[in-house]
DNA sequence: AAAAACCATTGATCTGAATCAAGCTTTTAA
DNA sequence: TTAAAAGCTTGATTCAGATCAATGGTTTTT
């Protein structure tokens, strides 16, 4: 299937029939509360899967997906799929991975939001990129603290940004110029040069800007 | 095994060789930050494993475990159970269940901790120990908004639930005298009247007391 | 190409809840 | 059975970050 910039996928409360496979394009996972604030859960791209757990609870979908982009899905019924995982010990081996990497992940984002103040969380989130954006270029995994500067484009608007960190479009401006102030980072627009890694890695436990 | 009140089972880090299944006790599930202050992911009483992120990852603990009193464990080891599963695909779908059914308490905790007050959390944690108590006590499961008062009693103390909601005790007193004072509850130590429970469900979406 | 919608930045103000402090009660340990 | 350590409550103060507001810059849309 094909969605459109903005097009919502599936809401919060829906019964799930089959779980979605991103295959060009990025989504994002969210929940909404009351007063219209939004939380994003998560950000997929290309090769991503989400939108199981009613799969294997039989229930409805715990959180709402929207395309942030122009995007195509592949999308695996229900029944289907836990026929072939009956009959593959491997396919289960491999969900029980996923689904476990997503608690480890949901752990993270559990203690930035609780025992992280913004700055802290915003740092962390750079160095993520960071990281993810080495691994994907091709070259050897980078060993840890490799030469800076790296630079990093941020994926999404700071409107998104903010959302996925918890806080709003404003704080980030004003942390980012910190950031910048500090030497930690260069900002321009989406592109972000790291200076000092180190630094950042302190202020990501720290959080003292 | 048995474990003495405040011992720790594993830390985050330690590589996890197998998980574990409560057989009487009970245990908190937590995650630490640099200053100290500490997040509870989960509290688990009997008949609750816990500690399985690894053994399906092949990677470390992602947060803590401690007693909270003195307790049984039982402990399974990571390649039995790998066995287990690749031989009963029962097994694998009631794992991938339990799995699914932790994921969406997640998400309604990063709700909680990033989209609602502190009032509006302790009202549905409230609400959530009431529905609990209702199951478990033998008779067939409440519908929905039933005869209040229903009485609940907190299963700790109020420094672990500060804990739990991610805020401190301080804030737990003063938020229970207010909602004693609006008349949603009856506070007295670790018991809670229920006196109207429309007003504490409103409450737990608006958060405004 | 004009208009509308969205995005980003900066300043001023407000507020929920943390922190600091102190006294009191209950539980645990010596 | 006394001492020590946790746990609970209430008050005063502080602070991170949200909200409100205004402006300019970009994309989309039509």
């Amino acid at each position: 299937m094909t969605v459109n910039k903005g097009e919502l996928i599936f809401q919060e409360g829906d019964s799930g029939e089959g779980f979605y496979i991103v295959a060009a394009g990025k989504i994002k996972v969210f929940k909404m509360s009351f007063e219209g604030k939004e939380q994003i859960l998560h950000i997929y791209g290309p090769g991503h899967i989400f939108g199981e757990v009613p799969v294997f609870q039989g229930t409805s979908f715990p959180a709402s997906a929207m395309a942030l982009e122009p995007s195509t899905l592949l999308f695996l019924p229900r029944q289907a799929f836990i026929r072939q995982i009956g009959k593959s010990p491997a396919l289960a081996m491999n969900m029980l991975a996923d689904l476990s990497r997503r608690l480890r992940e949901f752990t993270v984002q559990i203690e930035n939001l609780s025992l992280k103040e913004v700055p802290a969380r915003l740092a962390a989130y750079i160095l993520t990129l960071a990281q993810e954006g080495a691994a994907h270029s091709q070259k050897i995994a980078l060993p840890p603290k490799s030469l800076p500067p790296a630079g990093v484009s941020l994926p999404v608007s700071k409107v998104q940004l903010a959302s996925l960190i918890g806080t709003t479009p404003e704080t980030i401006s004003r942390v980012l110029k910190k950031m910048d102030l500090a030497g930690f980072i260069k900002a321009e627009g989406k592109k972000i040069l790291i200076l000092d890694q180190e630094g950042l890695e302190e202020l990501s436990h720290t959080g003292r800007l």
